[in-house]
Order: C-alpha cells, then sequence, then structure tokens
DNA sequence: GACTTAATTTAGTCGTGCCTAAATATTTAA
DNA sequence: TTAAATATTTAGGCACGACTAAATTAAGTC
C-alpha cells in the first residue's frame, strides 16, 4: 500500500460519508483526487482484488470492512499530525492540512499509537473533526448541525468546518472566527441569505457560502 | 526529488564520508541501496543531468555543493526526528532509525526548523552523530576515534556507533553499554583482538568487531 | 604487453500509476 | 420508447525506477 493507493481510499471513505447511496462513484473519486475517471477504474479493479472494496461495473465502490478500517487508520493519523503541528510546533491552524497530507503515509503502528499518548489522546482535531482510536472507532457527535441551518435565536458551538482550504481558514481568522466560539444568530438576511452573528464577544456578518461551511454543536 | 532519489543521496554523501578517493563508485553505492549496479549507473546520469553529482563514467560520482546540501538536508531531518522519537515519545535507541527512515522524506522546511526548535536545537543524534544545522553545517567533532583503536590504559567517552543496525544496538544494551559513558581500555587480547573495558562501572568484555564500531571522544 | 578477471555501462524488459482516445453502457429527455 | 447526452470502461501509450543479459572498459597478473 503505497501513497496513491491510501489517497484512493481517503477519497472513497471521505466521499461515502457524505453521499447517501452505499456506492461511490467513479467521476466523483476522479474530480477529488484531481485525476481522470479512467485512471481511477483501474485502481479499484485492483482493489476489488485486494478485498479493499466492492466495485460493480457502471455503479462504483464501496469500502469493505478492511478497507474502511485502511482509511479510518489513514484519517487518525492525519489528524493526530494535526494535532501534533498546532499544539507541540505552533503551527497556524490553516498551515497544518498540507504538511499533516505527507505525515499521514508514515508506517507504523507504534509510532501512531505513541504520538497519541504523547498528545493525551486527543478527540477531535484543529478543525474540530473526530479522531478515530486504534480500533478505528469514531466517537459519534451528534447534535451539530451547519451554520446556515440555524434559526434567529438559536446559539451554539463552532466545533469544525466542512471546507479546510487555507482559503477559507484565513478567511475566519480575518474575521475573526475560531473554533470552539459560542455564536448566537441575530439575523438572517433575505436579500442574499448573510447572517449576523454574536460570534465570542463582537458580532459580525457572514456570507450565506461561508455559513454552510461551518459546523455547529447545538445545546 | 521522491523518497528514491533521496535514499540516493544519503547512500552518495555517507560513502563519500569514508572513503578517502573524490569518487564514489557505482557498486558500493548498488551495495548500500541493495540494488544492482546497473540501476545505478542509470540514476547517476540523472543526477548528473540535475547538477547534483559530477559523474565520470567508470569512476563514479561526487556530490556537487547543490547534492551535498540535499543529502545534508535530509541527514539533518533524519537525526531530528530520531531525536524526537526518543526524547518525546519514548521509543527504545535500537527503534528510531527504522521509522526516521521514512520520516526523513517529509518536505516542508518550515516543519524541519521547528521541530529543531520544539527539541530544543539537540546537536547530536542519539547514536552520537552530529545534526547539521539548517545551513546544512555539521560541527565538527575531532578527538575521536574507534574503540578498537585506543591503547590499554586510554579512557574516553563513548560519543557514537559506526553500525546503527538494531541487532547491534540490542547487543550493546545487552552488555550495558550506552552512550555518554566514559570507558577505560583495561587489556587487548592477542587471541581474537577483544577488549576488556570499565565501561560505567563495570567490567566488560567487547568482541574486536563490536569494538570497531564504537565511536569513543578521547579528552 | 597481452590476457584474464572484475567492474561498469548499455540495451532491452517489466510493473506501477498515470494519461488519451475510442468503445460501450447508463441515464435523460423528447 | 427511442435518441441524444453523459458516464464509465477498455485499449494502447508513456515516464519512472527497478531488473537481466550482453557489451564494453578498467584493473590485475603472468
Amino acid at each position: 500500500m503505497n501513497t496513491s493507493q491510501e489517497n484512493y481510499l481517503k477519497a472513497i471513505y471521505s466521499l461515502s460519508e457524505k453521499s447517501d447511496s452505499e456506492f461511490v462513484n467513479t467521476s466523483s473519486i476522479a474530480h477529488k483526487l484531481e485525476m481522470k475517471p479512467a485512471s481511477v477504474t483501474e485502481m479499484l479493479k485492483k482493489f476489488e482484488a485486494k478485498k479493499l472494496v466492492e466495485y460493480k461495473k457502471y455503479k462504483g465502490a464501496k469500502l469493505s470492512e478492511k478497507g474502511s478500517q485502511a482509511a479510518l487508520n489513514i484519517i487518525r493519523k492525519h489528524r493526530l499530525w494535526e494535532v501534533f503541528l498546532l499544539k507541540k510546533l505552533h503551527f497556524k491552524w490553516d498551515e497544518v492540512h498540507e504538511i499533516a497530507e505527507q505525515l499521514e503515509h508514515i508506517q507504523s503502528r507504534e509510532l501512531t499509537d505513541r504520538l497519541d499518548d504523547f498528545l493525551e489522546n486527543p478527540r477531535f482535531d484543529p478543525h474540530g473533526d473526530p479522531i478515530p482510536d486504534k480500533h478505528g472507532v469514531i466517537t459519534d457527535n451528534r447534535n451539530t448541525s451547519l451554520l446556515s441551518e440555524m434559526e434567529v435565536n438559536e446559539t451554539g458551538i463552532m466545533t469544525g468546518v466542512q471546507d479546510s482550504s487555507s482559503i477559507f481558514l484565513k478567511y475566519l481568522e480575518r474575521i475573526n472566527i475560531t473554533l470552539g466560539q459560542r455564536m448566537e444568530v441575530l439575523d438572517k438576511m433575505d436579500f442574499d441569505g448573510s447572517m449576523i452573528l454574536i460570534a465570542g464577544e463582537k458580532e459580525v456578518s457572514i456570507s450565506a457560502q461561508a455559513a454552510q461551511n461551518i459546523i455547529i454543536r447545538i445545546n
């Protein structure tokens, strides 16, 4: 299992999480990995042979138990390294993803588990995403919703983002929105769907597009 | 520059350190990397084109300034990660090399420099090898010799090993020899070249082969 | 100095992971 | 329900980094 194949697994996992149907289609994987569908087809056949996915022609692929475990292990490593980069090396929120993309491919069960302990077994990464434990179990976090779906006067705590791109994270930083902040919706504008909130102490205005990418835990 | 190429650079660097002649020959590189000489020849030509080495047919290769800097950067990363694994994650002396072989290929100048600071700018790795600074400068350590070359009654401090294999390090651990110990040569046996020392507090006997792989700082 | 031996390079092959272009299957819409 | 549009797969090709076997060069020996 090399870096390329691990990236396929991650892509399939993340797409199947979001999609409602069981099978993830070829072109969505290709799009996510910035590759051509033909290349994906080839790899899916190899994965089928290795029992990492169930593959049905013209339908797509579904991760097997073995495939899911492999994907979760990579995600676990990615998120643990992100915590390390942020907490120990003091990288900024928006800088950690890129480096973690490399570190997630380091192979050593022992290393991952020791890193986990060294970081004091964090349950969420800097973007609010849950970190699978050593058995691949993710702590389920219900009670979450997108900021864009909240009603006026509702409150919650920002626990994550859906878009981890540097450009988005920089935007949030610029308007002083950070993880863990309590938010209250003051108004939703009919004009463009933008929202007025209290985030932390201050009143901020945020676009509909941004609100669709902010995850809030309601409580 | 990928993992394979970085391993070539490291191999050439380490061989040219030890060898007296300027150029490192094809077969020694092949041997070190456990590959066939024909493969090495091909790569050396590519390196020549990239100006990483000076390559002379049937003579071998010599790292250019650019090539040396690249090699030193990989060595720096390797040794810093080794310190991290030992000091922060509490791996054993003989376990760190293998994992560092992977981590040394992570590409991020920023990461390396921050790791260096996080570890409080160590000057030597767990095997006693010096860590190049961010400019590729190695603190020169003269006054070192191999244990096997010491005379009876000479003393010194063990600062490193030449063979970092797990099998050798485990052997040292078993006979209670560790880095930083003061050693005194009590006797050298004509029979088989083995040596009797005081290492730490105790008297130990060590084979000629092992003594050739232990680095001592004389003072 | 010629000849044998060893080292090195060249030439051609292979697996991997990507691609493009063409063929085929599925979905959508008239 | 059939035709057009779209998605997917197949077929063939390419770069890379490894290999083997054959050719060439260098080194050692009589």
